[in-house]
DNA sequence: TCTACTGTTTGATCTGAATCAAGGAAGATC
DNA sequence: GATCTTCCTTGATTCAGATCAAACAGTAGA
């Protein structure tokens, strides 16, 4: 790693929580990659061999069950952290949705930094907490809500998701941005099928909640009406 | 507390992380609390106020939707960790499920001294890590088994985690439990209705998979079996 | 410009689990 | 020991979403 200072994640990422003199012995751990769409960096299943800040780009974290059957059970925004910290095997994979920047740790050495600065680990535990957080939304998501349901809740948190995205805390609800996934990767996000992924979504074009300028792009055209249909608590 | 020395869980629930005068300052900050079946600890919504750690009994950990469905996000055990630390609001609601003992702190006090206290919070942090594979495991479980596989998942599942209950770490599935849910539970944390529960149940039972003495008992008669129907990665 | 390809939409049909509807069993209460 | 009450099981029917099957729209190459 050059320059810790100069990164563009430096102040929401959680290496936000070091002091100057720790950063660079942290930066000094870590190495800058990238990493093109498509490209799997862990595998289920395997040793917990890196950890990893997310730069820039968009990741899946899924599981699998042998016959192929796959649940994306979280997507990683830029200044998230990726990995099983703290553990022998990671029981997910991550696979990257776009071309992606990462500032990779091994796992070894981010674990014994980490024990050493109570600082990072507590910024790294409200992360886990809130990524619990998510993925028990989620659950009730999946255990609960009807396809229009879960098609309106994932819209609504891709609005806001991608809204405080990048280095400023600001917090804006996007209105017209472009789906970092797939028909098929939403169905696997949200235990639909890619057929009924396509069929919500031209429903809620021709009612006018939303539009769909091209495959990648979505526009909110009533945010109070995508809110009714998501079924909040 | 009186004396946290003695407490059953001492060796197992996260302050086994405190030497014995730190568990003195911590002991002081808690007081051991009854709780019967059926009571709420938690609102779903409300200031987050409280954390404990669960001395005895098992409680269930669920999020709702304002008409009334309700999907069960955890199932917590002896020795865990409960509460939403380091956050204004829970985001979910904690209810007994039989009788308990926890030993209850307030958030504040606990998130100050933990704060102060890094091998508790890394202790903490491990099991968030933990309560998080799981989450997603069960993400999988919502998104993508099958009734029959979730059943299955799900007393496996029970007959490994009611085996590690207590104070030691010694590790034996049992092959005869009783459930610590009804059948309504069981379809809240499956996703499921009561009815293809009993059914599910009914029809593992006939293959001679499983035997139901009672209404709470199961008996495993043919683990393999069972692992084959879950549907394991 | 034609062809191939990849991702998406739309239609027809099927099915696993939900819903609706009785019954039955095991405690609890009187 | 009769009567509730609560919880569970079983059967009949329905339905939301899966599956099967085409067709369509961009985009990339040749």
């Amino acid at each position: 790693m050059k320059d810790c200072s100069q990164c563009v994640v430096r102040n929401s990422a959680i290496c936000a929580a070091l002091m100057p003199d720790e950063l660079e012995v942290l930066g000094r751990l870590g190495r800058k990659q990238r990493v093109s769409k498509g490209q799997t960096l862990v595998w289920e299943g395997d040793d917990s061999i890196i950890v990893a800040n997310v730069i820039s780009g968009i990741l899946k974290v899924s599981m699998s069950i042998s016959d192929g059957r796959e649940q994306i059970v979280g997507v990683v925004f830029p200044a998230d952290f990726i990995g099983r910290p703290f553990g022998r095997k990671s029981p997910y994979s991550v696979t990257a949705l776009s071309d992606a920047e990462l500032c990779i740790f091994s796992r070894s050495s981010f674990d014994a930094f980490a024990r050493n600065h109570p600082a990072l680990e507590h910024k790294l535990l409200q992360r886990t907490l809130e990524e619990l957080d998510r993925a028990r939304e989620w659950m009730l998501l999946l255990g609960k809500k009807t396809a229009t349901e879960r098609i309106a809740t994932l819209l609504l948190e891709m609005s806001i998701r991608l809204g405080e995205t990048g280095c400023s805390v600001e917090q804006n609800e996007l209105n017209e941005f472009a789906l970092p996934l797939d028909r098929q990767q939403m169905g696997d996000v949200l235990g639909l099928t890619i057929e009924t992924v396509s069929r919500q979504l031209s429903r809620l074009k021709a009612d006018g909640v939303i539009g769909l300028p091209d495959r990648r792009m979505v526009s909110i055209q009533d945010r109070r009406r995508l809110q009714d249909l998501s079924a909040a608590a």
